[in-house]
DNA sequence: CATGAATGAGGATTCATTCAT
DNA sequence: GATGAATGAATCCTCATTCAT
């Protein structure tokens, strides 16, 4: 009922539960269909959450959540690894991390991360602020690391408008992408960076 | 009640749906709302459609329309003013051409283009196949575009790849993008190419 | 409009009507399904009958009317063949012809007779009156017919009774008879009118 | 929800079930109607069954259940009390005790007999197998005493013919039989057998 | 914590009927 | 006479939510 509450049941019942939004859509995932794939009925369900919106807020929450820590993974390896370099060069790399970590919660880990992204509009009200500021955190990541891309002539344009359609084409990944397919994400996230940056 | 039937009373009603389709998503508009916004009762609406489905169908089928009706135009008026050029600066222009086709239809029309990118799961059955001849239609024309910017040096990296980049940043400034803002769509377009292109 | 037009339109109207009412019910059959089996729109439909209630009194009376009249027309066959006999002869032979003639409406010409039997419950108010005294006139015709019967020594019992158990055996026939059995209407009648006749 | 589920509340459900389909039918019993005479409202009619059909389902069941329940009651009274006696007078009393375990259900339990025979044609798909072998197990009892009727010279005719003659007489009986009236079912039933049934 | 029964508001859809053209 | 569009009331059914047990 605690909104911060996240007992290990919770959190499990999250996972289950952006599963299906994935799968469905928020709308069309009904209450009971998330009850029966935790195992219990769907009367018990509001003992974990307020309402459905709940359920859809703690999704998003673990999507930005979990999209921001491996961001920060990604990000620190890079740190750790190859530290002496030039700053074009750097720059490239974050982008690189930044891409690889951003397809890894999409496409990987999947669902929290696609709800967060797709379902976004369905929140209301003072929820809203909390999942902003998560957001405004995770994007800063990107601008920072567009801007200095820009800054060190790697990447050509407005940064504004470079980070929307990076992430944008990330984003839409979700929609045609298939794990069976050739493509690893990481190749995935090779090729667009590359293909923005332009060389020497 | 004819799927191919396309009296102006449809296409008017067709306008309509489009619209609230975009502002609330298709399921969460009922039958209700867009007969009250068409003027009728919401009864009346089965008149002139099977089901909620067949309105969505037709929306879609309107979206996929014209946007292949406006990447033509635009084409066409490339032909006619400038043909003789050099074979990269002839891709650039397609390309630039496209993409303002895109966010043209997805932008400035808005509404049934919108749908047709983001309700397609909705869709279910036979009237799916007449839908995915008409897409890959419109992808065709991005195929040779792209194609051709890769093998004239205008892009790098793979083509299949590329598309779906390029199409998914346009696709998703549908989230973003403000028409009260300080870019229009055209800008957009143009930002977006340039980003991909490799100068001289 | 009018209750009493007899128009050749409205005959086949009926005629369909009748075949839609036993193939799905009163209830079942809309409007629309039989204005399409007229070749019609449903609204024209009402410049034949004031309502829908009408089509079915239009047809009970049509399947009563003929009913009757075709069991005029046995007993009729019967009185110029066969006159000079035993009254229990006699008797016998006028149940065969009610019995043959019930059959032929229900089983052979099928439907209109049917639908007088089995949506009997549907009607209400003054129409009610006048398909109750049809009703009773082609009654008087069995009661009479068995009430000779008892006379006569030919059948043993309630005269009543045997009315209801001979008109519900019959009857219910439409429930299990396939024209394409092995049996004919007219074996059927015989069968059952023997199973109930006392012989010598 | 189960098919197979018989809660008391569900048995009580569909004793109230049966009696509106019986009075209305089933097509114009509404699942309002329904609703309201159990005392709750319409929507948790659907926590007991999937649709309107299981209901009629049910009662269906129900009835055929009773029917068999009762008859074989009846045929067992008779074992105990009169073994010593001519196959022919056996004979008849099987055939009486069928007959008044029939309208005893029919008339006296009433509703879900008469619905399960005069509702029958609603049913659809692979509920309908299961109502057939009740039915078909119903009708062996009534098969096997109308043979030995016909083997000892009791009745004569068509076995087959006769049992279907003798039951559409008896089923017919609840279109015209007022329990008001001066006869019992009882009084009825042995008319019926004694009106088909040879002397000696 | 869990459940099963209930709710009530609202969902899409049906359909007899009306009526201007 | 015929039509097509419209109506409005009713239909079956869904579903998030509540609550006594």
């Amino acid at each position: 009922m605690n909104v911060a509450t996240t007992s290990p049941r919770r959190k499990e019942l999250v996972r289950i539960a952006a599963r299906l939004f994935v799968e469905e859509g928020y709308d069309r995932t009904t209450v009971r269909m998330l009850a029966q794939e935790m195992g219990i009925k769907s009367g018990s369900l509001f003992h974990h959450f307020a309402d459905k919106q709940e359920i859809l807020c703690a999704v998003i929450e673990e999507g930005m959540f979990s999209a921001l820590a491996i961001a920060h993974e990604h990000l620190a390896n890079l740190d750790n690894s190859l530290a002496a370099d030039t700053p074009r060069a750097q720059a490239h790399l974050r982008l690189l991390a930044l891409a690889r970590a951003h397809l890894d919660t999409l496409l990987t880990d999947r669902n929290a991360h696609v709800v967060a992204l797709y379902e976004w509009r369905r929140i209301e009200g003072p929820a809203r602020e909390h999942l902003v500021q998560q957001r405004d955190e995770y994007e800063a990541l990107w601008r920072s690391a567009i801007e200095d891309g820009v800054a060190t002539g790697l990447l050509r344009g407005d940064a504004s408008l470079l980070r929307q359609f990076v992430l944008g084409a990330l984003n839409w990944s979700v929609r045609w992408y298939r794990a069976d397919g050739e493509r690893s994400p990481d190749e995935l996230a090779e090729a667009l960076i590359d293909s923005v940056c332009h060389p020497q």
